[in-house]
DNA sequence: CGACTTATTGATGCACTTCAAGCGACGTGG
DNA sequence: CCACGTCGCTTGAAGTGCATCAATAAGTCG
């Protein structure tokens, strides 16, 4: 049930099976929860940490004219708030975008299992490292692309992370965010999501049809958008060269 | 020397004189590095860690067709890139801004004083997480921020965070950034900012010349742009209580 | 002082937002 | 089973906020 995060933690750091014995040690607290519900908001004090082992959510702030941001997507296998226990409270929400099954792990759990599996408190503070990437990534999504090539980024590293942990077949995943959750991620308005999706369907990219993302052609859409996944930081990954880039600044002792 | 640091590092821990006196330790490769200087770069695997003693320096990507990307101010008393041990190589850039005093930090360094100052080592994991945590707000900032809101939030940021390490003298702080480097900041034109400067001066809100910024009103600056400190996790913060805020969803169980 | 970078201002155009209406899918209750 | 309401998606029309281009001015450094 968990292999989600096995899986995951395996495309970081190779796990013996006393780690992933370990791991699954861990189900103490299963909880359905139902979609579009909060499981921990701006101000709580969290008591302990939440592991996705299905389904999907998100983190999110609201300002305080009503808008939205969603900074993060959370998939299986993904921990929401690695950190919680470092920081004092919470300064964002962490809410369902579809029906999950949760684990809530106790603190002591984590310090636990991270006092005595070296491996495993790697690979932990390697997800948390990842996160952080993928959130600079996200910014530089906003700051620096078209709304055609942010929506084509996000489908990208969306498959390729559900990939990690086998979630995708026939090139398909589910998509359970609507249209308005989509145009709260990438900063745009939801009327102009559509239109969007509608080109990337016109180019024969995608397909999204009740809640299921087919990507046509992988390798177009990652041109497309200029998709590097460098920044998920897996083991296996192709791209480990140095890219080529017209790098604005000298080098320390050129 | 290191003033920046400790005082950082005690707007989040209690420090004992064994901590600060660890801390001074490590002053051992201080360097003057020009403006406008890469540090590190993407595709780097780096050897050591930079902490900034004095002057400005910034994380960035640059995309294949010449966009820049700023994801992160670094002022005095900031670590560039304390995650950089674990994962294996950059996926940015960190540069600077103006002239800077750097350290180099081997990362035997980093271990031995992380081995022996539990306190040191929180404070350090602290300012990984306020790290991530002014990136999720960056993020929120272009989002859902009109310009001028965009740019306020960003002045109000530094302004703390630069009063946290004793930088900032009657409201003013050294600021180096151009408009240029604003714009690839917030996501704008540098043209945009321009006129959005302009804006902020006609209110009264701000004075920047000559590269020194002036907060003429910080609370009305504030206000103007919903500048809410909690996600810097200061100690001594103010707003330390609950916000109400329109919440979208429902909680577990209610 | 002269060369270069940075900032300002104006003019133009278009990409995106906003507003609004229609439509299909889905669930609920009569 | 159909009527109805809700929600998400689509499409059109209109307005505008921001980018882009371009030229001048101000500031900075040799």
């Amino acid at each position: 049930m968990q292999d989600a995060l096995i899986r995951k933690l395996e495309s970081y750091e190779e796990l013996t099976d006393a780690d992933r014995r370990a791991l699954r040690a861990f189900v103490p607290r299963l909880r359905e929860v139902p979609a579009r519900t909060d499981l921990i908001r701006e101000g709580d004090i969290p008591s302990n940490m939440h592991l996705i082992l299905d389904g999907f959510a998100c983190r999110y702030k609201v300002l305080p004219d009503g808008q939205r941001q969603i900074m993060a997507y959370f998939i299986p296998g993904d921990f929401c708030d690695l950190n919680v226990f470092i920081l004092d409270q919470m300064d964002h929400n962490i809410g369902t975008i579809s029906q999950c099954q949760v684990v809530e792990i106790p603190r002591k759990s984590i310090d636990a299992i991270t006092a005595q599996y070296p491996t495993i408190t790697r690979a932990f503070w390697w997800c948390a490292l990842v996160d952080e990437a993928v959130l600079r990534q996200w910014l530089v999504n906003m700051g620096a692309r078209s709304p055609d090539q942010r929506i084509a980024h996000l489908f990208c590293e969306l498959l390729l992370r559900m990939d990690v942990v086998g979630r995708v077949k026939d090139n398909s995943l589910p998509f359970p965010f609507t249209q308005t959750d989509l145009a709260d991620s990438v900063g745009l308005s939801d009327v102009h999501v559509s239109r969007t999706l509608r080109k990337l369907r016109r180019l024969e990219l995608i397909t999204l049809h009740r809640r299921v993302l087919t990507i046509l052609d992988a390798e177009q859409l990652k041109a497309y958008c200029g998709f590097n996944p460098n920044y998920l930081h897996l083991r296996n990954a192709r791209w480990s060269g140095r890219r080529q880039m017209p790098w604005l600044n000298r080098v320390q002792g050129e």
